[in-house]
RNA sequence: GGGGUUGUAGCUCAGUACGGUUAGAGCGCCGGCCUGUCACGUCGGAGGUCGCGAGUUCAAGUCUCGUCAGCCCCGCCA
């Protein structure tokens, strides 16, 4: 037979998964790749598969014998272009389980478009497949609907967020990607520039200074679907490039940012999921955050919260308690409903869980039958213990654990990780979207390593003005005008507020510790512009990553990217990071310096 | 950098507590039979460096040490 090429009279007419009783008689061309053959010896039938579905082909020797010969040949995966009438199938021989299991198209013509090798895992069951050999043979991985599913799902939320930004008078606009490293802040990935020896570019880790410098351009609303990079540890949720929404707005206060940005993930859930989420989201500041879910991200799914037990032993007879609390340190309790029935075993390796967090023991309270329990009982007098039960309100039935440190955020979030594994492990994780805002982080933190403040969310972050003067004589106890989304737990956005005046800015650089020469060498560029008439701004940035992996009811951002890296940054598919030739790193004027096996 | 966990046929796994014939199963692959299946059925066949390397032993998939890789977590991620 003369050779057949693929040409416009074999070009789709309908997609497999699409075929139905409105085809029925009619001819129609598919095109797809064969998921799985049943050969009868006489009849046999294929399934065709693409992304809109699978359906039924039909080969009988009785209708189409020289067909139904070369169709002998055929293997799952190869790809296929099929004529053939739609018909209902015969009574009885429908499969409801398949969207066109009502029909089947019984062939006229075919042809083969590409074979395929035997496959290194089988396509019908790759679910289970070991995610070593998913990485490495993606595009077959990509063929499985989950993630169809999960592409077409992260598409409709790219799509969904510029029709919302455009309609609200939001410009998309690129910023570089080969840009300059700045000290504070993630590792950089660093890009060696030939024509100019001995320097780098860093791949950006946001687009955070010329997004400013967007506002100080007069372009008042700015957005961005954006890579961002940086070369820090993996984890089910980060991966070294990952994509950003990216949003800054001129002339606004938070109120302006928060309550735009509940609209956006409203008309979104209710775009993807048919969800309707309450406006607006609860405030929290980070202080309470803290305190109460001992977490800045705290999962309100879980109805567990912290208390303070300061009241109930500062007086108390618990000699090591009072002195902490009498030294500023801290004694929090969680309350752990139906607790009472925790066996001695399982409370040891609930200690044995916190003390793994760095805590220096947990004291346990239960209450049976009516009476409070537990080692730390003496220590209370009668109007002590009345105290202990009405804070943590735990009643029959239930536990209190307690910890304490000399370090309130220590104590509390050992207790709000382990808040977050008893819900877990005894499914107390209720159903629901819950959204909230953290807000009123401190602005900086001690980093001990290096003996300085640094900036908890970014140097640019505007400290709330009323802490000003905090700045120098208690940097510690500096609010900052930062803000973070939270979803279930999972911090889905962060932003800010920024510096507009050159002064606050500068300010802020000598709190961490950089010289005045420093600054201006660094980000000179951006004080410049501050200079030049900057109006008030901020703005926030989404992880789109893990919006749609929670969107797709994902455990790890990898199932909603399509080429991601394994925990050691490498792409299975692709192989990199590669070796380079000598001759490219000699024209980047480059180096080896391996480190040197023990 | 650290802790945990996994690694046996192309794939998914059993076998390892207590070392002992020729390392098994299901799926996939190859071949035969089979005209309404849909995880088609059925008969037969091929397919193994038990991740890799040392060690203990008469004997190692199994015990010891090291190492590599995937995953989860801590540190890290302004």
């Amino acid at each position: 037979m003369e050779r057949r090429f693929f040409d416009a009279t074999w070009k789709r007419t309908v997609y497999c998964g699409e075929v139905g009783s409105r085809h029925e008689g009619t001819e129609v061309c598919l095109n797809g790749w064969l998921r799985r053959r049943r050969d009868l010896g006489g009849i046999i039938f294929i399934e065709l598969w693409d992304h809109t579905g699978i359906v039924q082909i039909v080969f009988n020797p009785e209708e189409q014998e020289a067909i139904h010969d070369l169709a002998g040949e055929l293997r799952n995966e190869y790809v296929l272009a099929v004529r053939g009438v739609v018909r209902a199938r015969p009574a009885g021989t429908e499969n409801p389980s398949i969207g066109t299991g009502f029909h089947e198209v019984a062939v006229s013509d075919f042809l083969l478009l590409s074979p395929s090798r035997a496959l290194p895992f089988d396509m019908n069951d790759v679910d289970k497949v070991d995610e070593n050999l998913r990485l490495r043979y993606r595009y077959l991985d990509l063929r499985r609907p989950r993630l169809q599913h999960n592409l077409r799902v992260r598409h409709r939320i790219a799509l969904f967020t510029r029709n919302f930004l455009s309609r609200e008078g939001f410009l998309e606009v690129e910023t570089p990607m080969l840009t300059k490293s700045t000290p504070e802040g993630a590792r950089d990935y660093l890009v060696p520039s030939r024509v100019n020896p001995g320097m780098f570019y860093a791949l950006p880790q946001s687009p955070q200074i010329f997004k400013q410098i967007l506002m100080v351009g007069g372009c008042d609303r700015y957005y961005q679907i954006v890579k961002c990079f940086r070369d820090e540890d993996l984890r089910a949720d980060r991966q070294p490039e990952f994509t950003q929404i990216d949003i800054e707005m001129s002339f606004i206060t938070e109120e302006d940012i928060q309550s735009l940005m509940e609209q956006f993930m409203q008309g979104l859930f209710r775009d993807i999921l048919g969800e309707e989420l309450p406006l607006p989201f609860p405030r929290m500041t980070w202080r309470e955050a803290m305190e109460s879910y001992g977490s800045d991200k705290p999962d309100l799914r879980v109805s567990a919260k912290l208390v303070d037990l300061h009241d109930v032993f500062a007086d108390s007879g618990m000699e090591a308690f009072r002195t902490l609390l009498t030294e500023k340190g801290s004694v929090r309790g969680l309350s752990f409903a139906g607790g009472a029935a925790l066996s001695r075993k399982e409370f040891a390796e609930l200690e044995a869980r916190a003390k793994a967090l760095g805590a220096a023991g947990l004291a346990v309270f239960q209450v049976k039958e009516g009476t409070l329990k537990g080692p730390l009982v003496k220590f209370l007098d009668e109007e002590a213990q009345k105290r202990l039960r009405a804070t943590a309100q735990i009643g029959e039935g239930d536990a209190l654990l307690v910890v304490a440190d000399k370090d309130w955020r220590k104590a509390c979030g050992i207790l709000g990780t382990l808040r977050l594994e008893l819900a877990r492990e005894r499914n107390l994780v209720e159903e629901g979207w819950r959204f909230l805002w953290v807000t009123e982080f401190p602005l900086l933190e001690r980093d001990e390593e290096e003996n300085r403040w640094v900036a908890v969310h970014h140097p640019f972050t505007s400290p709330n003005m009323e802490d000003l003067g905090l700045l120098e004589s208690d940097p510690g106890n500096v609010r900052s005008r930062a803000y973070d989304m939270v979803l279930n737990g999972n911090e889905v956005g962060g932003g800010s507020i920024r510096i507009h005046d050159p002064e606050v800015q500068q300010k802020l650089f000598g709190a961490l510790a950089f010289t005045p020469q420093d600054a201006e060498e660094r980000f000179g560029f951006l004080l410049d512009a501050l200079r030049s008439g900057t109006p008030p701004h901020g703005g926030i940035a989404f992880g789109l990553d893990r919006l749609a992996m929670l969107l797709c009811g994902g455990r790890s951002i990898r199932d909603v990217m399509a080429f991601p890296k394994t925990q050691k940054a490498q792409c299975l598919m692709s192989g990199a990071p590669g070796l380079v030739e000598d001759r490219q790193l000699a024209e980047l004027h480059v180096t080896r310096a391996l480190p040197s096996k023990e």
